[in-house]
Parts: structure tokens; sequence; C-alpha cells
DNA sequence: CTAGCACCTATAGCATTGCTATATGAACTG
DNA sequence: CAGTTCATATAGCAATGCTATAGGTGCTAG
């Protein structure tokens, strides 16, 4: 039953923890339940993590460490966003997978605790369209998209977890996917325009020159001549007329 | 302090809890809180709504009912499109408007406890996609359009609560709205059809009529005949060839 | 008007929860 | 060896969700 193997407490306490609170189907899992399974008395939890939260945290971090790995196992590929379809099935996976740890990351945000790992997760993604923006395959600014195609991805995969496993539909995620990226995307000479969706050339430039930019650390202006340019590509490229 | 109106003892129990919760910044709040508050002793909580659960299902029901009339009070208007764009964004406000209840709502979805609401909510959204299918300008089933859309929806309202109100922009949420509109869109004579997105008007006419004919309930066919006919053409407006 | 009967509510308390005050052991440092 | 620091254990506190039991309150039947 507890966890005996010759590793420190701290450790014996995580994993104690991560593996009751994946079995335990939404019924809240008590200290004194880990603590025995790891064969650790109370004080140890607190001298350690503080708090319940605490070791919590630490377990989700742990998690999201894992959920980045995975996220980074892909390689480049060339075509970027073909990688953000991978990153976005990874994270529908990883969710459906541990779905308990994904509630805990994803399903309990409140504004005060917890946004750090959704802030890590947007710049994850947001890094991935950094180099679709520099191909000129994007159509909006890298962080806006990022943040729209994880919100997304996060409703999809709290939506799949939501529903019982025998009749979750995949095609839900890639249906929302392909919505999504084709959305920010500039479509690749496979069709025209959209209405709205589309933007001129000249905007698409912009934001490519931009994410360039940004990525490569040119030095050929001087910072101040560097935040004005910045700044006009910026506003050349959220300009609504397009 | 407590709620001393004459209201029978279950509605301020309904109203202790609710504002409760509304104003508990994520921390839980306690039966003695409530029972506090409505002037009643614990027993009274259990009698009526037999758990604590209970009650936050009855506060969350409440909850959703007034959701449920805030996108109901709009009228048709003529662009079934149009309709679901303000029922999105009538979908976030809610969510910024009473985050604590949203969260109970859509945050804390477990596979076994509540997928009801969720059902409710893509219940509805399904029957204002359904004109758009009739009128023929939906490009996929309108449930599982209604499904992706509210996914999204959620998750995108999910992000809003979860930054701090000072920086929240809205931009996330309409950026996303009609990524996803645009997406189970035919679009109209606007542009040519976007890459895989796209279907052809044989499947927007088929998926028209399978509307037209769930809403009309047209006794031209024999029940056994009509249910041939629908598995036809469902088979059709999901076909991948489009 | 009273007897009985559902219904609703209150007093008091149980088991479990997260957490801690205090003490004990081990390990390193001078 | 003395002293300091780190890590763990014993025991227990306050708060939690919930309940066994009992006491009103209003109704209809006689």
């Amino acid at each position: 039953m507890s966890l005996d193997g010759q590793l420190p407490p701290k450790m014996r306490l995580l994993r104690a923890a991560a593996e009751l609170l994946a079995n335990s189907a939404g019924s809240p899992v008590s200290t004194r339940q880990i603590t025995q399974r790891a064969g650790v008395s109370a004080p140890t939890l607190y001298h350690h993590f503080g708090d319940k939260e605490g070791l919590f945290d630490a377990v989700v971090a742990a998690g999201f460490e894992e959920y980045v790995a995975g996220e980074r196992d892909f390689a480049p590929s060339g075509q970027p966003l073909e990688d953000i379809r991978r990153m976005w099935d990874n994270h529908v996976q990883f969710g459906l997978n541990q779905p308990e740890l994904y509630l805990v990351m994803f399903g309990n945000i409140r504004p005060e605790s917890r946004p750090a790992i959704v802030a890590d997760a947007e710049a994850l993604m947001e890094e991935m369209l950094n180099k679709a923006a520099v191909a000129g395959q994007l159509n909006v600014q890298p962080r806006e998209a990022a943040r729209s195609i994880l919100a997304a991805n996060v409703g999809v995969t709290l939506m799949l977890i939501a529903e019982p496993a025998s009749d979750r539909n995949l095609e839900l995620s890639t249906m929302t996917r392909d919505a999504m990226i084709f959305a920010v995307s500039a479509e690749p000479a496979n069709g025209a325009a959209p209405g709205d969706t589309g933007k001129s050339s000249v905007v698409v430039a912009a934001i490519a020159l931009n994410a360039a930019l940004q990525a490569s650390h040119s030095d050929q202006l001087s910072s101040s001549e560097l935040k004005l340019f910045l700044e006009w590509l910026h506003r050349i490229s959220t300009s609504p007329a397009g």
C-alpha cells in the first residue's frame, strides 16, 4: 500500500498525491490519505510544501513539465502550422490521459491563483506561432493567435473530459482545431480572402517582419528607433481595415 | 446580516448560498456560513437540498435559467448567424458578471456529475444554429457546430475570467467568436471556398434540408422511409470529400 | 375543539478535514 | 564533544459536512 521505495519523503509525497489525485474520480483527496500512502506523517507534508495547495501546485508543476516535454518532443517539421496542429492534439491527449490533473490545471482557474500555468502554455504556443509568423503564414499577432487557439483548445478538452469516455468524439477536437488554425492563418494560396477574416498581404508581411525582428535581435536600429518602428509595425498589423 | 425577509427558508438558503458564492473569491463556502446568513440551522439545509452539492446544484440551476433567459431575450433578428454572435457575447458576459457561479457551472465539469448543464447549453445553441442550417448558411451539422462553438466559447470565457479584470481584452472573445462562426458557416458568396473548410453546395443543401425536415415534422414520408432518407442525408452531409 | 398526522425546523453532537505546537532524532560544523 | 540546523513524529485544535433525535407548526378527521 505505502510507497516504500527508498525515495526521499518529498518525492513519495509527490507521487502519492499524484496517484491519489489521478484515481479520485473528482472526490477530494485528503492530506491523511496522502501522508498515509506516502508512509509519512502530517507535519512532513507541511514542512516540505507548506500547504495542501502547495503540494498540489507541485504536482501540477510536475504534470506541466511532462506536458511541455510532450509538446517539445515533436521536431519542427518545417511546417509551423502543422506543428500547431500536433500541439493541439497533444494538449487534448494530455487532458484525456490525466483528466483529474488537467482539471486542476485548467478547470479551476481563478484570477488570483493560477494563471501562471496558463501564461506558460500560452508562451509555448506563441513560440511555435512565431515561426509561422516569420514564414508569413499568420494573419494576426502571434500572441493573440496563441491566446485564442489555446482558449479553444482548453474548451474542447474540458468538453471531451466532461462527457463519458465511451462516446467521446474526437472530431469535435479536429474540427475546432482546424477552424482556429485556419482563422489565424494567412490562407496559403488555396482560396480567396474569406470575408472579414482575410487581411491584406501588407498586414501579413508586417506581422512576419515583426515576428522576425523579435526573434533575431537585430541591432541595425538603436533601441529607441526600434521601439518606434515596432510601434508602427504593430499599428499596421492590427489595422482593422486590412 | 441575516436575510430576514419573509421568504421561506428554502429561498433564503438559495439566495444566501448564491450571494456568498458570488463574493467568495474562490475560497470554499461553508454550510455554516450559508445557514447563518439565511437565519436557519443546519438540518433545514439538508432537509430541503439533501446535500451541500444539492444546494449548489439548485443555485447553478437558477443561474442557468437566468443565463437561458438572457440568451432568449434577443429577438430572432432574421439573421441566425448574427444571433449566434449575440449568444456568444451574452455567454461571455454572463461568465464575467458572475465568475464564481460560472466556474461552478463550466469550470469543474466531471464526467459523472454535471454534463446536464452542458447538454442544455448545447441544445440552446443548436436550436439557434438550426435556423442557420435551414437558411442554408451552415457548413456542418448543427449539433457538431453547436458543440464546437460552445466549447470555444467556454474556453474563452474561462480564460477571460482567469486573468485580472484590469487587462481583460475582449478582442480575444470577438476574434475567436468570428473564427468559429466563420468556420461553420457556408460563406455567403463573399469569397471562394477556403480550402479544407469549404464544402460543396450539395453538402450545404443537404444540411439545410436535413435541418428543415427535423423542424417541420413533415409527414410526406412514412416513419421508416423518413429514417432511411435521413440516414442518406446524413451520409451526404458528412461526406469528407465535400 | 381536539387528535392525529404530515411537514418543517432546532439542539447537540459525530467523524473527518486541514493544519500546528511541541518534541525527538539525525547530521553536519566548530 | 557542544551546538546548530534540518527532518520527522506524537498529539491535538478548530472548522468542516452531515445527522440522530426531538420539538414545534399547520392541516384535516372526528
